[in-house]
RNA sequence: AGGCGCGUAGCUCAGGGGUAGAGCACUUGCUUGACGCGCAAGGGGUCAGGAGUUCAAAUCUCCUCGCGCCUACCA
């Protein structure tokens, strides 16, 4: 294990699969029954197991896998459930497309063989998202793999539904519900997109009924006409007082229908009368129950008329029928105004069909009583939401929450389970499955065929994956879990259901903290989707630049309540501060010579060890500070900053001296520090980028073989805090940077050694005395005098360095007119600043009001930059003159 | 229609009452014994516009203008 083994560069493709073998044979992951420490779990989104791997999804298991391993580094032992949900309808359109391309349909095959079908696609392709996930690094639990329809899961589901029907909060019923004329299932109210068209708006008049007068109503959907069952008006619109209780004559058919007041119509649109097609509208639906109208369902389950639509009707599309309808009207001369019009448009979530509202039996959930105790959790803090802006959304949902329609009829999906008594017709709803009638004893019961919505075993998965209804020691030991890490697009969908059923099933929340993330879109700030071709593929990018690139991007980039929008070049950025580390780490490991694991760093009292001791304090609480708030990207750029800007940039270079020099026991202490602040580091990197820093600490002498999963979060050492130090660091590096400025700007050589003058005393020149040899190593200085009565040399560029004056004789090189240019850029700066200043501190309300600490601060500043400026005038000056004795 | 959020350097975004920050891009140097996926030195912003609070506003409040998202039963 020596530096040869390390590439130049860092190629993450071979060590990513090491890491992962390594962490997968160990176990690492998998928590332990019997053991003390505190417990953290976590249970994942469930992906869809016909998806595979998104942006989104990646953000999300990044984000939990630094929490898993942060929460490991704290001490705590650590469960992270894996699984994903068997998404009923997506998965079933899947599958009936590949029968579909051997000409069948599931009908086909009937319900058992489609739904074995529906396995044997599962068996063979529902992993790919999962090996995804592992190729990320998730930390994740795999001998606790989850799926919605496993034995347990479904014996969860069945409890609930059961357990809720006993309540009386599951029920059956005859409403509207959207229907998908395309899936041939129902569609709970969240399912439906809503989308803008541009469609027609028609004012047709309905005759009075014995030839009085007549009504015009307002649609877009003439088509619905055919089930119309009555018109409304408010009941207090004057203009059509007279008509409430008459009836009208349902053109195209032979129907008369009731005129009715309600005060739901609005006597401001259109012409202020409504008309009523209860079968397919969902207010006409609740206005029809009011007032116990009939209900004609005119369009059948395929999205085609029905007999009942009339017999010029039937048998058509309902898009052609509304053609026709409207042709219809028009030569009857009933219809007296068409015009275009905006409007809302329900769509499939998953097909894009447009739904059809459509009356029929379903299975509800009556949602309220749960949605209180979900809502109350969080009001009483039982649950936190972060950030707390998503607080307001979770409420209003819940506040108005409507009963849940969970009946899909489809095949695949948990069946209900409920039977119908084939002889008294008694509905049984039961844990086992029943022989017999318990009403007249009949052995012939007729299963519901219906399964329910994907989402109720998603609502019980932070319990059923621990083993509910069992009582298992993973469910005592880990629910509540900790944290539920997802995006607000699901909020409703997941978040306040998995709330309600972990209230009233475990009787306490489901996770005490939430964290809502970005989503991640396009450079755009477009959502990310296939349709639009502006993905950016996950799993390409950890091919191209490695999984720690992408991981530490996406990191770097999820500020709280701010969408991500991403680009590739932005990983590429990333990568090269993956390749920075490993950099870093071929350095250090080819100057430990073998030092490590002793105390010898603790002999190391040179500045630069101290210094970066402190600093490296302050990124320890500042990392653990942020990773303990969801701040993620802090600690992602608090990281990035030190690493590369003060520890890479200064820091190692700082210490190359002592490392190169001969003397032998400095050599060791400054090589003891480089491991231990370097080990730590690693550490403090490990859970944002797991692969590289575990890869670099194999190679770490006396490392090799161990996990860096199981290596504790490193202790503070309140001895190495000096804030002192940092103000001579800040002095340091303004002496380096005016040396390398004069160079670059004087455009001197680089590898022409200066000699460098400063004219110093007291203790800052003893500082500068003391650390000349680093001085000289990062300015490249050749002689570096230290000599508080140092006289300026005629030839010199000069500068100014808290307060002392610095002086690089350059005889016979010196550009006057250069040096000149250089001073009065800089006089032109220290001039604006000086300007500003003194306009703020000539203000006497700004002195009397200012805290005292402000007004001094800007005092000091002034008197510190006057001082400046009269060193410059001066030297300046003298330059000009030296220039005009030349030109003279 | 309501709600939420966003407008900061060319681009993507942090920050958040005390003289503006990062990454990428840009300019100029550089075979400096870890790294050109690099090093060094630079240029670049009346923090969308307006009003108010304050000694002090990019930051807090209000309004306006743009942009995005979510929710909603206006036919």
């Amino acid at each position: 294990m020596t530096e040869e083994q390390l590439s130049k560069g860092y190629e993450p493709c071979e060590v990513e699969s090491k890491c992962l073998d390594f962490w997968e044979a160990k176990h690492s992951f998998t928590p332990l029954q019997n053991d003390e420490k505190p417990t953290y779990s976590i249970v994942i989104p469930p992906p869809n197991v016909t998806g595979s791997l998104h942006m989104g999804h990646a953000l999300n298991l990044t984000l939990q896998d630094i929490l898993c391993r942060f929460a490991r580094q704290k001490g705590c032992r650590v469960l992270w459930v894996p699984g994903t949900d068997h998404a009923g309808i997506a998965t079933q359109n899947v599958v009936e497309r590949a029968l579909a391309g051997e000409g069948k349909t599931r009908e086909d095959l009937g319900r058992e063989a489609f739904v074995d079908r529906v396995w044997e696609w599962k068996q063979e392709y529902g992993d790919k998202i999962l090996n995804q996930v592992r190729k990320l690094g998730a930390s994740v639990d795999w001998s606790r793999l989850r799926f919605t329809m496993d034995d347990g899961l479904s014996k969860a589901v069945r409890e609930v539904f059961v357990s809720l029907y006993e309540q009386g909060l599951i029920y059956q019923g005859d409403y509207i519900i959207n229907w998908c004329p395309r899936c041939k299932t129902a569609l709970a109210d969240l399912e439906v997109d809503h989308k803008e068209k541009q469609g027609g708006l028609y004012s047709i008049t309905y005759p009075g009924a014995d030839g009085g007068p007549g009504l015009t109503v307002v649609t877009t959907r003439p088509e619905t006409m055919l089930g119309d069952t009555g018109v409304a008006v408010h009941p207090e619109d004057e203009r059509y007082q007279d008509f409430i209780g008459k009836e009208l004559l349902l053109p195209l058919t032979e129907r008369r229908i009731p005129v009715l007041a309600d005060s739901h119509v609005d006597s401001s649109f259109g012409t202020g009368c409504l008309k009523i097609t209860p079968a397919h509208d969902p207010n006409d639906f609740e206005i029809g129950r009011r007032h116990g109208l009939d209900s004609v369902r005119v369009i059948d389950a395929d999205g085609f008329m029905s007999p009942e639509a009339g017999a010029g009707y039937a048998g058509s599309d309902r898009f052609e029928c509304r053609e026709q309808v409207v042709r219809d009207l028009q030569e009857l001369g009933l219809l007296v105004k068409q015009e275009t019009f905006q409007h809302q448009v329900g769509h499939c979530y998953r097909c894009a069909t447009v739904v059809e509202p459509s009356i029929s039996r379903q299975w509800f959930v009556a949602a309220k009583p749960l949605a209180e105790k979900a809502k109350n959790a969080v009001v009483n803090g039982d649950a936190v939401i972060y950030p707390a802006n998503w607080n307001k959304l979770y409420f209003d949902w819940l506040d108005d929450i409507r009963d849940w329609c969970i009946s899909r009829q489809i095949w695949w999906g948990h069946q209900i389970p409920a039977w119908t008594c084939a002889e008294c017709r008694e509905l049984i709803v039961s844990r086992q499955d029943p022989e017999s009638c318990p009403q007249c004893g009949n052995r012939s019961l007729i299963r519901d065929e219906d399964v329910l919505d994907t989402w109720f075993s998603s609502a019980l998965w932070p319990f059923s994956t621990l083993g509910w209804p069992e009582k298992t020691w993973e469910l005592e030991a880990f629910y509540p879990t900790s944290v539920l890490v997802t995006g607000f697009d699901i909020i409703f969908f997941w978040v306040a259901r998995m709330m309600m059923m972990g209230l009233e099933f475990m009787q306490e929340v489901p996770f005490r903290d939430i964290y809502i993330h970005a989503l991640v879109r396009d450079e755009q700030g477009r959502k990310m989707s296939k349709s639009t071709g502006n993905v950016i593929d996950p799993l390409l990018m950890i091919e191209r630049y490695g999984a720690d690139a992408l991981r530490f991007t996406l990191t770097a980039f999820a500020a709280m309540g701010r969408d991500i929008k991403l680009s590739e070049t932005r990983i590429q950025g990333y990568k090269h501060f993956i390749n920075k580390i490993w950099n870093a780490a071929r350095f250090v490991l080819m100057n430990l010579k073998g030092a490590s694991g002793r105390e010898e760093w603790k002999q190391a009292r040179s500045f630069s060890h101290q210094y970066i001791l402190h600093e490296l304090e302050r990124v320890k609480k500042s990392v653990a500070e942020a990773l303990n708030q969801y701040r993620f990207n802090e600690a992602a750029q608090t990281l990035y900053q030190f690493v590369w800007h003060t520890y890479c940039d200064w820091y190692l270079e700082m210490i190359k001296p002592e490392l190169y020099a001969r003397d032998e026991t400095g050599r060791q202490a400054a090589a003891a520090c480089l491991e231990k602040t370097f080990s730590e580091l690693l550490i403090l990197l490990h859970p944002l980028i797991p692969f590289v820093t575990q890869e670099i600490w194999w190679r770490l002498p006396g490392r090799s073989g161990q996990d860096l999963t199981d290596i504790p979060f490193p202790q503070s050492r309140p001895e190495s805090e000096n804030p002192e130090l940092e103000q001579k660091m800040q002095f340091f590096q303004n002496t380096v940077v005016a040396v390398r400025n004069i160079r670059s700007e004087l455009n001197i050589n680089p590898s022409l050694k200066l000699n460098v003058l400063i004219k110093a005393e007291g203790p800052d020149a003893d500082f500068l005395v003391e650390n000349t040899h680093i001085i000289r190593q990062l300015a490249g200085i050749g002689s570096l005098d230290i000599d508080a009565e140092a006289e300026p040399p005629l030839t010199a560029a000069s500068g100014v360095v808290q307060g002392y004056e610095l002086f690089v004789p350059l005889e016979g090189v010196l550009d006057f007119q250069a040096e000149i240019g250089r001073m009065e850029k800089e006089l032109g700066k220290i001039n604006k600043n000086i300007e500003s200043l003194n306009k703020k501190l000539s203000n006497e309300q700004f002195l009397n009001k200012a805290p005292a600490q402000v007004v001094q601060k800007e005092e000091a500043k002034v008197a510190e930059l006057r001082e400046k400026l009269e060193i410059l005038e001066k030297l300046r000056l003298k330059f000009q003159q030296i220039q005009g004795q030349a030109h003279a």
